[in-house]
DNA sequence: ACTATATCGCTGCCCAAGCAATGATTGCTT
DNA sequence: AAGCAATCATTGCTTGGGCAGCGATATAGT
């Protein structure tokens, strides 16, 4: 309840939204740097990572635990398939998704890589002690299961006057149950 | 020099670029949805913050503090100044600079939909204790002056085994004083 | 004073990512 | 069983943002 900004001080430099943004802006750039000599995108590297961590999932699967587009995401297998990182197997129990696996080549390029990014962000982090770092962590996982959870609920938002024009969220309600 | 990650453990979901990505991802559309009546983008949302934040300031300066492309922010300070809510004056002492201001029709803008942001914030904050929110806001700023560091200064980086094939950090580069 | 280099704003171009639509499939409801 | 809604993967379309190049200007080096 006890509001945490105030519309009159609230100020660019101390809001969370700016960090985050000025954060990605700054450091997915170097990371795409760093597999240049693998030629492989940030959004490919997301990909191959997902995979390595949670082993075989769907393409849908995939595409919502990165917050990515789904029809992106297809042409982003496409190429990792075309390089036999990755293979597609239509799944039996289920005829509509594909399974997406590691090949061992995708799974070596991975751990080829990990260290170069892990380097990076040891470097990126090296003024945080261990602690510091714990708790980076827990509240930034806090901040997007809040966000999830006021996304996947599109309807009935009270928080703000809801826009109701021409391109508004209602592309965004498409996507729930609303009809 | 005490190293907080291994690759060995490395985890996604305990990774900060993929919290903040995630949270980018998760958080940006919902923010978009706030300027929708408006017809207002989250960039030049951004840029009306940035000129209400620091007054009077050049395009260069803008685009340094967004993180954003000088050539992109070109284009939205036109649709800007074609509403009317932004002015382009030439400088007299230095005519190459172009010094943007906001007008009191741009104030009233951001003034008017500020307190919807304040509001969005407050509620994906609710969660969050008066000093958590303070250390996040601190952590992310330690995080962000890291990654400004390691931007500004392109040589000389020994972190990972240097890529110099076709298109890597050659463009990045640029940006420095390196001829 | 003169050249070289950097900066500024701007434009054209290209690519990645999001949106909408589609066809196939599955599950739910009645 | 039968219709309806939801999900999945995919494709075309559109757009926003980054990059390279340009002319104009300013500054540093000699």
């Amino acid at each position: 309840m006890s509001p945490l900004y105030r519309a009159t001080h609230y100020g660019m430099k101390n809001s969370v939204g700016y960090l985050i943004r000025r954060s990605t802006n700054l450091i997915l750039p170097q990371m795409e740097g760093l597999f240049a000599d693998e030629s492989l995108t940030f959004s490919q590297w997301t990909v191959l990572m997902a995979l390595r961590e949670w082993g075989q999932s769907t393409a849908a699967d995939v595409a919502r635990h990165i917050c990515h587009d789904a029809g992106s995401l297809t042409r982003i297998l496409d190429e990792l398939e075309g390089r036999g990182l990755i293979t597609r197997v239509r799944s039996e129990t289920d005829r509509r998704v594909v399974a997406l696996t590691l090949t061992t080549k995708g799974l070596s390029t991975v751990e080829n890589l990990l260290p170069r990014v892990v380097e990076f962000w040891n470097g990126l982090l090296g003024d945080f002690s261990h602690p510091e770092v714990k708790l980076l962590i827990k509240l930034l996982t806090r901040l997007v299961a809040a966000a999830g959870e006021q996304r996947i609920l599109p309807r009935r938002r009270r928080a703000f006057s809801a826009p109701q024009h021409e391109n508004d969220l209602g592309r965004r309600q498409r996507r729930g149950q609303q009809p």
